[in-house]
Parts: C-alpha cells; structure tokens; sequence
DNA sequence: CGTGTCGTTGAGTATCATCAAACGGAGTGG
DNA sequence: CCACTCCGTTTGATGATACTCAACGACACG
C-alpha cells in the first residue's frame, strides 16, 4: 500500500522544472502555495494510486519512479494506455467531471505529490503559466496516446518491440545502459502481445548482436541492424 | 479540393450549442467576434484539411459531415485514430507549438470552420467558458483514446468490430436505420484490420440475422445475440 | 457498354497466441 | 549449505486467427 508521508513542499520540490509549477515565479508560489494542501506519496512497486470508476478528486504529479496507466477487460486482458515519468500530471478527469477512466499503478518504487483537483482549478484559472502548461501536458498526451494508435493497429510485433525499444532507449549514448524497469508481461501489455511472443523476439535479437541484457538492464549494441531486421518498411 | 465559401458568424452557426462557444453569452460573442476571422470550408468526400507535419496556425470546428484524423507508416499502412462529429474541436496541435500530429480527411460532404489559433488562444485567456469548454473536450479527446487503445491493443477481431457497431448505433432506437458512412477499409483503419476480415464478419452476422445493411445503411438487430457471438468475455 | 471502385468469397499461409515444460535466480527454511 | 518454492523468463510444439492473394459480382459513372 501507498501511504502519505507528509505535506508538499512546491519550492523545494526537485522535480518542480518539469512540473505544470516550471514556470511560475517563486513568489506566486509562496503566496499561493499556503492555502493549497498537498501530499506526498510514497509507494512499492505494483501500488494503486486509483482505479477506474473511482471519483476523480485528485490530480497526481509523479516525483520518482515509474506509474503505468492501464485498463482491462472484465476477463482480465490488460491494455497499458501510458507510462508515466517523472514530472509527468494524471489523473485529472474530475475537471471533465468525470470519474478516472484508467488505473494507475506503480511499476517502481515511487514518490508521488497528490493533489486535490478543486484547489489545482482555482490555481490554474489564476495563473496563465499553469494554464498553458496544463494544456501544453494535455495537448502532448493526446498526441501521444495517437502515436501508440498507430503502434497498436498498424504494426506487426516485431515493429512494435522494436521501436518501443528504440523510443526507450532514445537520447542514450552508445554503450550506456538503461534500466528496462518493464517486465516482459508489462511490454506486452503495452504492445498488445503475450509474454512469449516479447521474449521470443528479445532473444532472438540478443543472438543476433542487435541487444544486450543483463540483470534488468538493456542496450541496443546495433541500432540499424534491428531497424532493418524488424521494420523493413521504414516503420521505426 | 476544399474551398473557402465566407466569413462564419458564431451568433447563427447551426451547431454553437455543441462547440466550444457553447456558453458564451450573447453579448461576449458579439463584442468578441469583430477581431476574430474565421472561414468556413465546404469539402467534398475525401478532401484534406491538413497533413501531418504542417505548421499548426488553425485549429477547426466541424459543422457538418464527418471527419477522419489518420496517421500512416511509410509503406501506406494507416490508422484511424479518431473519427469526429458534428461539433467537434479539431487542429489544435499549434497551443503546443507543434505541428499537425496527424492528417485530417473528410469521409463525407462537409462543413468546416476554421478558426486563426492565434485569435483563439486569447480569446480563450479572456473566457473562461471557452477554456472550460477546450479542457473538457481535450480530457474527452484523452479519454476517448485510451478506449481505443484498449480496443487495438486487448480485442480480438470480431470484439472489435461488434464493439465499433454498438458503438456506432448508440442511443438509438430499435429498428432505427443508421448510415454506416465508413467502407469497410475505413473501419479496417480504425480497428487495425483487413478489408477482408471486417467483410466477413459483417457478412457472418448478416447470415445469422444479428444486422441488416442496404445502401450503405445498417441496423442492428440483435444486439444481444451480436454480442454473445462476438464478445463472449462481455468485452462490449 | 466498358471502366472503375467497392464489397464478397475462397484458398492458402504467415503470424502470433496458446498450451506446456523447463530453466534460473531470489528468497525461505531446515 | 542445501533443498525447496516461487516467480519471471525461455523455449518448443501446436493451432487458431487474421492476413495475403486472387477471382468475381454489384453498382455507379461516363
């Protein structure tokens, strides 16, 4: 279980330059800040911060760590809608007036500040930098859940593991490695795929030379080899 | 092609009720409109509002007809990632100053009002039921997504397409005929199938009577038997 | 009356899911 | 320290689902 363990503190925050606060003036903080009453979360792996059809009264800004976004069949078949990082706002249905529409679950341990969707409306209609950056957050999660569309119903499974891991690996340098923090389930759960068929392929691309892994940890050693080897048509 | 026919005039546009300008007042539209240009487009089937990769300067409100929004892997293969009805908000890529994340195709004779992004961004900064009204239809738009991907990522073929119909007919009445608008490769866009699979499907249920189609119109049936057959999980 | 587009249907096949078994590491308890 | 379980992963064998390719019919349009 998540548990609160205290009282946000905004101009303290170490995540607050990728927050919806990035932009606002250390004094309108201070003066806004005291009658807005946050909490700090901090949570397991596999914790829920919501469920779908629960009423929206909070939004979340996630500090640290790793939360997936998910929805499931009433047989228990799991779609991931959207990995949340650090600096990353959810859970803001309440402000269509309406209950969550996912489950947010952690995937790591996390920190997580909480908070309540009525004070966060009143800040944003006073202060035009949470406003746009609100919007801004909105308008790149609409753009992005497109983007997995296509993922989901255009491209083949060797295509979709290989450009999830290309995106996740993105803006490495050569020979770094990345933790994973997906299990094989989760990955497919993402892309629409079992377990099995995600491990096939990770293994035969560590074969191959194309990728390394080691003890949750990955590396793409040859990029364009798996570019060619997985998305023939240009698709990664 | 689709051209310019005039100015719009928000005060006696058949569809304001369902738009952003929802719950603007009289008087505020009116002081208001004078600075604001907007054009209104008459489109023909199949017609491009935009493509993807474009500069964002207008975003759109659809007034009549229907509206694909697509994306496309270089070898063709597309997705539908959202199909919009009269009243919706479309293009607005720009507030994030991005580019068009997507093209935007007719399906049907249309009506469209473009709206300059510039004009609209203040005007939303000095009303607060037009920003109210843009932040609800964006968590819509979020929402709406997040169905879909579960839809491309968890069903099966014959869920998919049973749970589009049902979808598609909602609200009304029994022995109420709908126009279909889409072909079937449309609905295989939408739903990440074949032309063919969607055909046969239909074709399936039409033998055994769960739904009628003529001319382009379709009606369901039986819905129950629809979804026994198609989605024995309860997946719709 | 051709021509083109869209939809249907069939046959064959590739892809990916399913079922099943075994492996390996982490953690537990004797 | 070893045996044990547990869990995630791997790998294999098999099969169903949905795709591909192809032919044909229906309908609209010039």
């Amino acid at each position: 279980m998540s548990h609160i363990i205290g009282k946000g503190h905004c101009l303290t925050c170490p995540i607050r330059y990728r927050s919806i606060f990035a932009n606002l003036s250390e004094e309108t903080l201070k003066s806004e800040i005291k009658d807005f009453h946050t909490s700090i979360l901090t949570c397991r792996s596999n914790d829920i911060i919501y469920e779908q059809g629960e009423p929206s009264k909070y939004a979340y800004t996630l500090r640290n760590g790793l939360v997936k976004l998910t929805k499931s069949l009433p047989d228990g078949r799991t779609q991931i809608v959207r990995i949340l990082k650090k600096g990353d706002l959810f859970g803001f249905d309440g402000f269509a007036k309406e209950d969550y529409n996912h489950n947010a679950i952690t995937i790591s341990q996390s920190e997580i500040c909480r908070l309540p969707l009525s004070s966060l409306g009143l800040l944003r209609s006073k202060n035009t930098e949470i406003d746009t950056a609100m919007m801004t957050s909105w308008i790149k999660n609409i753009r992005e859940a497109e983007d997995m569309l296509l993922e989901l119903g255009a491209k083949k499974a060797p295509e979709k593991l290989a450009s999830f891991l290309l995106k996740w690996c993105e803006g490495l340098d050569d020979r770094d490695w990345i933790k994973l923090e997906l299990s094989r389930s989760e990955i497919g759960d993402l892309l629409g795929l079992t377990i099995e068929t995600v491990s096939r392929f990770l293994s035969d691309w560590r074969r191959l030379g194309f990728i390394e892994e080691l003890k949750g940890s990955i590396i793409i050693v040859d990029s364009k080899g798996l570019k060619e080897k997985a998305c023939s048509s240009g698709s990664c």
